[in-house]
RNA sequence: GGGACCGUAGCUCAAUGGUUAGAGCAGGGGACUCAUAAUCCCUUGGUUGCAGGUUCGAGUCCUGCCGGUCCUACCA
C-alpha cells in the first residue's frame, strides 16, 4: 500500500491565556492520531500556530503594559512549552502574526474579490472615544431598554431575556474605559456566503467530510435558510492585518486564523525544501482538521467556502470533539478544577492524562468528563496493574540470558494479538481511541493470564527448567512489546523506555506482527509510577484561587488570611465603576431588609426562583429573582436578604415581580446574595 | 423561542433491527505470592429516562413527553 500524504491541524489556541486541561483534549487527540499515522508509515505532518489577532489581545496587551507583539511572543513561548511538556509534537508551530500568513491572506482575499463574493456595507456600532476603539457587544454595558435592569451586556439582558442592539442600551458604558460610547458608522466588508450555498450543501452533506451529527446540525441550523453575509473586516485600531485597498480596515481575526494553518505549512515547507502546493493544491493530499464543537461553523462553512473560492484543497475531514468537564461540571477556578497544563505537569506524569483521555475519546461530539477517582483507578489498574505488570513480572528473570534464540510455541497468543492489530488500527483511524484502548487491554489481560498459568516464578527455582523459563519470558515480553507498539501513539515515553529494555526499534506498526527473539534484555527499571492520590489533591489545591483557599481554611482561620487577601482585579475590570451619582440619587432607591418566607422553583423558567419576602407585619412582596443556578430554594427560606422595595412592579412571563433582591457576582452560579449582620430585622431601611 | 446531540449496572462505556442487553472500574467471596497492595478465578448488580407506535422481532426505527449538554437568538 502506498503511504498516504496527510496534513493535520489542531485549532489555533488564542494567545490570550494559558493552556489548560480543556485545550489538551484536542491537542492530545490530534497528537495521538498523528503519531498513529506516522507509526503506520504514512507521510503525515502536524501543524499549528498561535491565534494572535483581535480586540481581546489588544486589551490584554494594554493591561499588561506591553506591545501586542511582545505579549503574543511570550504567550507563544508558554504555549509551546506546555504542549511539549505533554509530548505533543508539532512539525511546525507558527503564529497568525507572521509574514507567511500576511501573504496568504492577501492571496485568498484577491481570490474572493475575483470571485465577486465581497461586498461593502455600513455598520453602526458603539465607539469608545477614550480607548479609541469600536466596541464588540460584550464590551458594552448599560441598562436594559426593556426591563430597565442595570449592568446588562450589549446584546441581551439576562434579567428579562430581551435581545436588542447595543445602540438601544440606556446609559451605555464602555467596559474598557468606563467612558460613554458614541455611535459611529463605518464601512465593513462582507463575504456573501449565500453565493456558495449549493457547494456548501453538497460538501457538508456528502457524508465524507463530517460526522453525521454535525452534518445534521448544519442542515437544520444554517443551510435551511439563506446564509447571512459574513462580516470579515474591522475598522482600526485593530491588531491584525490591514486590508489592501481599504486603509485602516483590518481582517477580522476569524478570517486570518484558519489561513494560519496554511501559513504554518508554508513555514514547514520552507524548512524542509517541500512545495507548498503539494500540501494545499494536490488533491492526493488529505487534510484533517481537529476542532472543538464551539467553532464548528467557522470550519465547516466559512473555511471550505474560502478554500473553494481560492482554489485550494478542501478538508478531507473535520474531526469535531466535545468539551471537557471536570467532576461533572464546567471547570471552575474556585473549586480548583480550572487546571492549567503547567500546574498539572508540576504534579503528575503527562502519560496519565494521555492514556485517560484516550480511553474516553470516541468518534463523536460527546463531552468528556475528567473524574479524578476514575482517573486514578483507570491509570493505576490499566497501565501499571495490567500493562507494565507484564514486563515487571518477567524482565528480571531473563536479564542474564536474554530472549530465547527462536520464538517458542505460545498457543497462538502472539498471532491472535497480531490479528487484533487491524481492528485496533481501524479504531485509531476512526478516532475511536476508547475502543482501541479497550481492545489493547484485552491483550494485556491475556498476557497476564498466560503468566499465571505458566508460573515462571516456580520455573526459576528449578535449574533444570531454565530453557522453559526463558521461553515463557520470551513469549511474555513479546506480548508486552506488541502491546507497547499498539499503545505507542498514546504513550510515546513508554515506547521509548521499552525500546531500551528490549532493544526493539518500536518505530513501526509492523513490529506488532512478528515476534522478536535472541535479543538481550536490559536491567528492568520501573517503566511508570502509580498515581499517588496525594499528587492529585496537591494539583487541585494548587489550582485554586487564593480567595477560595482562604475561605476553605475555615471560618476561624480565614480571618487571618482575609486581612491581606490577594484580591484579583478581575471583578472590577469585568464591570467598571458606574458614573458618579449624588446622595439624592441614591436616596431614591429604598433598600430594605426582608425575610424570605417562601422560595419555589418556577416551572419552565431557566434562571428564576419565585420568592415571597416579608418586610415585617403583614407586608409581603413577591419577587422573581434570577438566582436559580446559585441557590437551592429550600436553603433560602428563613434567611434575611436586602431588597429594593420601591422598584416599579414588573410583569414577567411567570407573574408580577414586586421588587428585586440584591446580590453580587457575575451571574449564573456566581451569585452571592447580600444579607445584613446579626440584629437587623425585616423592614429596616438600608442607609 | 428554534436547532443539534445525548440518556443502557453505583461510575465510565459496548451492543450491522435478530440467542438470555455485555465489558472495565467500584462492591462481595476465593486462589496465588513472580510483580509497583500488582495478577487469576468466581460473584452481586438492569422495567435500556417515560408513554405510545412500526415490526415475526426494538436498547437500536418513528411520534410525543421528561431530563442533560451545547449552539443560536426580531434568523435558521
Amino acid at each position: 500500500m502506498t503511504p498516504r500524504r496527510i496534513l493535520v491541524t489542531s485549532a489555533l489556541p488564542y494567545a490570550n491565556g494559558p493552556i489548560h486541561l480543556g485545550h489538551l483534549v484536542e491537542y492530545l487527540q490530534t497528537d495521538i492520531w498523528v503519531r498513529f499515522q506516522k507509526l503506520r508509515g504514512n507521510q503525515c505532518i502536524y501543524v499549528c500556530a498561535d491565534d494572535t489577532h483581535g480586540t481581546a489581545i489588544m486589551i490584554s496587551a494594554k493591561k499588561a503594559g506591553v506591545k501586542e507583539e511582545e505579549f503574543i511572543a511570550k504567550m507563544s513561548e508558554e504555549h509551546q512549552r506546555d504542549f511539549a511538556g505533554f509530548g505533543i509534537e508539532f512539525d511546525n508551530y507558527g503564529s497568525t502574526h507572521s509574514e507567511e500568513n500576511r501573504v496568504l491572506c492577501h492571496e485568498v482575499w484577491a481570490a474572493l474579490l475575483e470571485a465577486g463574493l465581497i461586498k461593502e456595507k455600513d455598520v453602526t456600532q458603539l465607539f469608545d472615544p477614550v480607548a479609541g476603539t469600536f466596541l464588540a457587544d460584550r464590551f458594552v454595558k448599560g441598562t436594559c431598554p426593556n426591563c430597565k435592569s442595570p449592568n446588562q451586556y450589549g446584546d441581551n439582558c439576562d434579567k428579562c431575556n430581551a435581545t436588542y442592539s447595543p445602540t438601544d442600551l440606556i446609559d451605555p458604558v464602555s467596559a474598557l474605559s468606563g467612558a460613554t460610547p458614541e455611535l459611529r458608522t463605518a464601512t465593513h466588508l462582507f463575504v456573501e456566503l449565500e453565493q456558495l450555498r449549493e457547494f456548501l450543501i453538497e460538501w457538508t452533506q456528502s457524508g465524507e467530510h463530517l460526522q453525521p451529527e454535525v452534518a445534521n446540525y448544519l442542515k437544520g441550523h444554517f443551510l435551511s435558510n439563506p446564509l447571512r453575509d459574513w462580516d470579515i473586516s474591522r475598522p482600526g485600531p485593530y491588531f491584525g492585518f490591514e486590508i489592501p485597498g481599504y486603509p485602516d480596515h483590518y481582517w477580522y481575526v476569524w478570517f486570518d486564523a484558519p489561513i494560519g494553518y496554511m501559513a504554518s505549512t508554508q513555514q514547514w515547507c520552507d524548512r524542509h525544501g517541500e512545495e507548498f502546493d503539494t500540501w494545499w493544491r494536490d488533491p492526493e493530499t488529505e487534510i484533517h482538521h481537529f476542532i472543538g464543537k464551539d467553532i464548528t461553523y467557522f470550519h465547516t462553512l466559512f473555511w471550505p467556502g474560502m478554500l473553494k473560492s481560492a482554489g485550494f484543497n478542501l478538508p478531507t475531514k473535520v474531526h469535531i470533539h466535545g468539551f471537557l468537564t471536570v467532576a461533572g461540571e464546567k471547570m471552575s477556578k474556585s473549586k480548583g478544577t480550572f487546571i492549567k497544563a503547567e500546574t498539572y505537569l508540576k504534579h503528575l506524569d503527562p502519560a496519565y492524562l494521555r492514556y485517560y483521555y484516550a480511553s474516553k475519546l470516541g468518534p463523536r461530539l460527546d463531552d468528556l468528563d475528567l473524574n479524578f477517582e476514575e482517573f486514578q483507578n483507570k491509570v493505576n489498574a490499566d497501565l501499571v496493574g495490567k500493562v507494565i505488570n507484564i514486563a515487571s513480572r518477567c524482565a528480571k528473570l531473563v536479564h542474564k540470558t536474554g530472549l530465547s534464540a527462536t520464538y517458542p510455541e505460545d498457543g497462538g497468543l502472539f498471532a491472535a494479538g497480531a490479528k487484533l492489530g487491524e481492528e485496533i488500527a481501524a479504531a485509531y483511524e476512526n478516532c475511536d481511541f476508547a475502543k482501541a484502548t479497550r481492545l489493547i487491554m484485552e491483550l494485556a489481560d491475556a498476557a497476564n493470564l498466560y503468566v499465571d498459568t505458566q508460573t515462571p516464578w516456580k520455573l526459576a527455582k528449578d535449574p533444570d527448567q531454565a530453557q522453559q523459563l526463558q521461553d515463557v519470558c520470551t513469549v511474555t515480553l513479546n506480548l508486552f512489546r506488541q502491546i507497547v507498539v499498539y499503545l505507542a501513539p498514546v504513550l510515546p515515553r513508554l515506547a521509548q523506555r521499552t525500546r531500551e529494555l528490549l532493544h526493539a526499534p518500536l518505530a513501526s506498526w509492523n513490529e506488532s506482527q512478528t515476534p522478536q527473539a535472541g535479543t538481550p534484555v536490559a536491567e528492568f527499571k520501573h517503566l511508570m509510577k502509580r498515581i499517588d492520590p496525594k499528587d492529585i489533591l496537591a494539583m487541585i489545591d494548587d489550582s485554586k484561587e487564593p480567595e477560595a483557599k482562604a475561605l476553605e481554611a475555615g471560618d476561624k482561620t480565614a480571618t487571618a488570611a482575609a486581612h491581606h487577601p490577594a484580591d484579583s482585579a478581575e471583578p472590577l475590570l469585568a464591570e467598571p465603576l458606574a458614573p458618579e451619582c449624588s446622595i439624592d440619587d441614591f436616596a431614591k432607591v429604598d433598600l430594605r431588609v426582608a425575610r424570605v418566607l417562601a422560595a419555589v422553583e418556577v416551572p419552565d423558567a431557566r434562571k428564576l426562583l419565585k420568592l415571597t419576602l416579608s418586610l415585617g407585619g403583614e407586608e409581603t412582596r413577591t419577587v422573581f429573582a434570577g438566582i436559580k443556578a446559585a441557590y437551592q430554594p429550600e436553603r433560602l427560606v428563613g434567611r434575611l436578604v436586602i431588597m429594593v422595595a420601591n422598584l416599579a412592579p414588573r410583569q414577567m412571563k411567570f407573574g408580577l415581580s414586586e421588587g428585586m433582591v440584591t446580590a453580587a457576582g457575575a451571574g449564573g452560579t456566581e451569585v452571592f446574595l447580600l444579607s445584613p449582620d446579626e440584629g437587623a430585622r425585616p423592614g429596616h431601611r438600608v442607609h
